[in-house]
DNA sequence: GCCAACGTTGGC
DNA sequence: GCCAACGTTGGC
């Protein structure tokens, strides 16, 4: 079992969304990081735990648990040119992109900000707190993951 | 909107 | 293969 943090805006794609259409998987579309997409393929297992962090939003911070409900596949929306993340170098016989179906799994008893993931000593080492992180989908340690449920049992202190 | 930091691109 | 320029990310 690995664990994972998967980004997203959430007025593009929400937690809730996801919760919406439980138990419905979604396709996590649009990842074009050669590493994440590297985690994807080579790490990452059909029931593998992560949380779902929202991004640029006015409460960035960890919103809830989905769990891996696919193995990788190419992501449809490389060969679309009307979509944004458009690869036109990638065709259907030689795909550059790939994607995991996320699903709804838990939600949390509170959301944990951005803001005490920075101020937990056992999270010192998150990837997303590093300086200058863009990707967006990173591993956690099960230290980290256990940790970061720990914190949301308890409602922030200020 | 600003700015720091990063990955990618493309000229050479 | 180097590296400057560029675009993107994401918190504030």
């Amino acid at each position: 079992m690995n664990y994972w943090l998967f980004k997203s805006e959430p007025h593009v794609f929400s937690f809730a969304d996801l919760k919406t259409q439980a138990p419905r998987p979604e396709p996590w579309t649009g990842v074009r990081n050669y590493q994440a997409r590297n985690f994807m393929r080579d790490q990452m297992k059909p029931g593998d735990l992560a949380l779902f962090y929202h991004s640029s939003c006015p409460q960035p911070g960890v919103a809830g648990v989905i769990h891996i409900a696919s193995t990788p596949y190419p992501d449809p929306t490389q060969f679309l040119p009307s979509e944004e993340a458009f690869d036109p170098k990638a065709t259907p016989a030689h795909p550059i992109w790939i994607l995991v179906d996320v699903a709804w799994e838990a939600d949390l008893p509170h959301p944990v900000s951005l803001a005490r993931l920075r101020e937990t000593p056992a999270l010192a080492d998150l990837a997303i707190l590093r300086r200058g992180n863009r990707l967006s989908i990173t591993p956690l340690t099960p230290d980290e993951f256990h940790a970061i449920l720990l914190l949301s049992q308890t409602a922030p202190t200020s």
